[in-house]
Formats: C-alpha cells, structure tokens, sequence
DNA sequence: CGCCAAATTGATAATCATCAAATGTTGTGG
DNA sequence: CCACAACATTTGATGATTATCAATTTGGCG
C-alpha cells in the first residue's frame, strides 16, 4: 500500500471534479477512510462477475471500463480520467458486475470499502446530492448513447466518439482505431474508413495511436446532449 | 387538486415498490409533502426543452418516457408503472430534459416540487441510499440496451422486449407492434416479421393490441443481466 | 533487424430499413 | 345500425448500410 504526495492531496482538495466544492473536512475525512491502489497499464481494477463493492477515484491514469460479449466483442462504456470515480454505486447493489475495469496506463486510485462508502455517504448528504448529479448526467449520456446507436449512422457515431475524446483529453487523442470501434460500437475497418474520410477533409491528422483534431467545430452534433465517454 | 383514496394510501405504504421497506413515518411525510396530479390516456406529465424538476411517483397507470429525434422517430426508454418513480433525479440536475413523459392510460401520480423533493431526502438518508439503489439498476439496464444495440440481431431485440415486458406487465401485453419497435429501435414491419415467426412456434399468440406469451423460457436471454422498459 | 500490432483498402455478403399494397379491426357519427 | 375513417397488421420486393473476409503496407519497439 502506497501513499499520497503532496501533489496528489493538492489534486484532490482543488482539483478532482468529483469533490470539487465539497467541504475540506469532508474530503480530508474520506481521505482518511482510503487506501490508494495502483495498477499497471492493461492490470485489472475489477473482473467481469466479480461481486467487488469497492468505490475508486482516480488520482492519476486513466480507467477503462468494458463489457465483453459471448462473441468475444469488447465494447468500452467508459473512460474513468484523473478527478472521476468508478464503481460509485456498487456498495448499494448486489449483483455481480457484467463490466470489468482496466488502467490504460498507470494509475493510481482512491480505494474505499464497500461498506466504509456506503456509511461515510450516510453521514454526509452534500456528498449523496453531488453523487446524484453525477448519476444524473451519466444516465443521460446513457440515453444519448442508446439514441445514437437506434439512429445515427456509424460516420456520424464515429464523429461523436471523436468529438467527446476530444473534449475530454484533448488534442492529440491517445487511442488506436480498435478502441474508437469499441466506443462506437462497430468495427476496426468503418473507423479506419471514416478517419480516412476525416483526414483528406483536414478535419483531422494521425499518426499511429493518435489522433489530432484541427476543426472540432465540425464534428460536433449536439442534437441530445453531449455524450460521456 | 385531488385527495389519495384509501386504497392509494394502503398502495404507497404496503405495495409501492420504490417506498417498500421504508419506515412508515417516512412514507406519510412524503405522502404530506406531495399533491396527487392526474392525467388522461395520452396526457404529457412532460415535455422536451422543460426544465420541470420535480419527482413524480406512479400510484396507477402506465407513463412511457420517450425521445423523439429530428427525423420524426419515436424512442421509448422507459414504461412506468405503479409504484415506481419518474424524473428522481431532476432535482440534482439543471440541464433541460431532452425526453418527454406521456401517460399511456389515464394515470394518477403523487408529485412533488422539485425543492421540496431535495430537502427531503436531504433529511432522509434511507431514502438516499434507496435512490441508489434504483439508479443503479437503472444504469445497468441502459448498458444492458447499449449492449444489445452494439451487438444482437432485431430479432434477438425484439424477443427481449416481449421478456421484459411479459415479467414487468405480464400477459397478455397490451401493446402495439409500433410501440414495441419504438422501445427495441427498429420498425413497425421487422417487429410484425419477428411477432409473425414467432406465433408460428407457437411461443406467442396475438391480437389487434394484445400479445399472449405462451413460452416466456424461450424468450429469455440473460448474457447481460435483464433489460428494464 | 525482425516481429507484432496497427493501419489501409478492396471485394463481397447479410441484415434490415424502406417502399408498397392489401387486409383486418375498432370506434364514431350520421 | 351501417358506413367509413383511422389505425394496426400482414407480406412481398428492393436497396443501402455496414459487417466480414482478405491481402498488403506501415510503424514502433526490443
């Protein structure tokens, strides 16, 4: 078990927009209930089937949450980056987790019992009020997502994979195609066909694993909402 | 404005699923805090673009929760039914909802303000944690559908629609071959071709708005944990 | 340098939406 | 009570989108 620096107990009272604007008592005391964890790239945070109600806010790293179908199929549903948590809601349900978790790279994370969450969150409603509005915008982006696969064209899903990578790591965006199909919910060859498109328009430029966006403008489409990756 | 029934009340105290096993005098001051808002089939309780931040709880009736996109299509992304909860978490959020509340059949619901529905849970925290409770599973059936979008055939959809509805509204459905290809994102033709097969197995039988599950262990598919309308 | 993963592009096939046309059912109003 | 409008159902034919298969090239890392 390792310990926070300096930097990082700096990045939680000001920084992580999951407790920004918190109390500093009441971050300082949840501080206090948690051990950090940190995983290697591609290590495992939790397991497909797994019954771990454990909460986690990544201090550093990015968090890679998916589910892998009969088929083998792997779908992403969610990019965990510095300052977010995972696994929020776990300590109030008890059945098994259908997602796994893994670090994309390095990362280091706030971990909290299951139990110990669920009775700090008990003994503090501003907390439980900022984990509703939380819950309130990723059921949203849930929605758009479920609207985007019933009617958007893959180009257009693609372009708004691309557009929320981008307003959530900025340019240039560390990811392979592979990844961006399992985003957007279809294959390595439609993704590496429409960057192709994307490319000789100038909209963007690549390299391998990484994608620069020159005019964000157009690939945005806000018909529902921003989607949350 | 009108009055609870006494059958109402015995309803919310004993049966409600979203009040079940909370203290009883935490039930009468939510019952004391809220109106009873009623709707005619067809009623909106919502409209797209609102700001309507307050929380509804179903005591009869059906609601369905739809988007509707650009192009004209329906989404339905949620059937209410008595005892369960519409718009929980508006209070948390400020964005305007991108979804609208229609009443299937006429349907009377315990409505409370916005504020006042936050300062009561606020003061509540068993009411909080079963909030959590219900997102959660909520969260998990929205990536559930994510899944079956990002993955299975419209036939394997559409039979896991028949599923979940027959285990939430049991048989026979009252329901439409337009409404169902609404909730599995698909059309009116697929949805018959599919309904068409399976009366000849013989695994359902239908009528002008009614569907009959003959063999509801045919239709179940559980790769990742039920679908929830 | 050599290996492996990622990217690239073309050809083909399958699923499913769309268009179309006919039939059945319900309820309403004259 | 009947006629008719409105809507639900049914089935066939067609076409577009996109997955799948295949073969080659490129780039980075040990």
């Amino acid at each position: 078990m390792s310990l926070l620096t300096d930097e990082e107990r700096e990045f939680l009272f000001n920084e992580a927009s999951f407790l920004k604007g918190l109390p500093r008592p009441l971050i300082a005391e949840l501080i206090s209930i948690a051990n950090v964890a940190v995983y290697p790239k591609d290590g495992y945070v939790t397991h497909i089937g797994d019954m771990n109600s454990d909460f986690f806010l990544v201090i550093s790293g990015v968090i890679s949450v998916n589910a892998c179908s009969s088929s083998g199929k792997q779908i992403t549903f969610l990019r965990v980056k510095a300052g977010e948590v995972y696994n929020m809601l776990s300590p109030y349900i008890d059945t098994p987790r259908f997602l796994e978790a893994r670090a994309v790279s390095k990362t280091r994370c706030l971990w909290v019992k299951g139990r110990d969450y669920f009775s700090f969150v008990q003994k503090h409603p501003p907390l439980a009020a900022r984990m509703f509005e939380i819950i309130g915008r990723a059921l949203d982006a849930a929605n758009s997502r479920i609207l985007d696969l019933m009617e958007k064209s893959v180009d257009e899903r693609i372009k708004r994979v691309l557009n929320t990578l981008h307003a959530k790591f900025d340019s240039p965006i560390m990811i392979t195609a592979v990844e961006i199909a399992d985003i957007a919910g279809t294959t390595t060859e439609s993704v590496l066909r429409t960057l192709s498109k994307l490319r000789k328009l100038n909209i963007i430029e690549t390299q391998r694993g990484k994608i620069w966006i020159n005019e964000p403008e157009t690939l945005r489409d806000s018909e529902f909402g921003e989607l949350i990756i």
